[in-house]
DNA sequence: GCTTGACCCTCCCATGATGGGAAGGTTAAA
DNA sequence: TTTAACCTTCCCATCATGGGAGGGTCAAGC
């Protein structure tokens, strides 16, 4: 399989995949003669695994170890848990930092008139919180 | 004022400060015959406004718009609220995004039993969702 | 008057994940 | 043989922020 299949089956980019390649996520893998990376079934499912560790959120750095833990046999679960409960707390406290941002512009928000009138209590909000 | 009395009272780092002026979101300002710039209360005020702004999760984008709305005695409430509103609905994806990931992530755990054994729904559902 | 430490200056580089695009080689079908 | 659709590497951009090098300036204390 050529990179553009890989890509297409895996939801990853063929941009993304030689950029995983180059900063080791995924190994190198072999080449035609002309150069060309040869892909098998098995580095689809990989691609397909980061793809959705991305989609949860994870960061390359924790799918580096997620994959590791996915290849090696002898894992605990208790080692997969614990990136995936850290991650589950940064995750909340990203949702806390941004609902507090929405609820202060949304009081903010609701004071304003909204017409063509200068006087706007957002403006005052941010000039005088 | 130099720049790092005003980041203190502003709490915009010096750093910021210069590439916030090197973009154009704040004016370039006078300088003293060695060359440090000299900044005035109103520079401080400024710059808590945008401080503010950061902190509510506007784009520096969007702060150019606000600032110039703030500047001008002009402006239509009207702008500033639709601008505001532009903000919550995308902070409001955003939460609505990474609860997602969160709710998929606690449901993954909660059926990892977290222990020495290899067994794990967590790398399962990565792999297989 | 000189040293010293705390300032200030500009310039370049790094982050994290992703994409754009240039310049050029390869393949397969018409 | 042409052509379109691939592939390659390399560089640059995003967004907001910080680190650090290399060097100039200022003020206080000796």
């Amino acid at each position: 399989m050529n990179i553009g299949e890989v890509a297409k089956s895996s939801s990853v980019s063929a941009k993304m995949i030689r950029h995983y390649e180059s900063i080791g996520l995924i190994r190198t893998t072999s080449r035609t003669l002309s150069g060309y990376r040869q892909y098998h079934d098995r580095d689809v499912h990989l691609l397909r695994f980061i793809r959705r560790a991305r989609d949860l959120g994870f960061s390359l750095e924790q799918i580096r170890q997620l994959v590791s833990l996915w290849d090696n046999p002898e894992r605990a679960s208790a080692d997969v848990k614990r990136l995936a409960q850290a991650h589950i707390t940064d995750l909340d406290q990203r949702i806390a930092a941004l609902t507090d941002m929405r609820d202060t512009l949304v009081i903010l928000a609701k004071n304003c008139h909204g017409d063509h009138r200068p006087d706007c209590p957002i403006l005052h909000g941010l000039a005088e919180i």
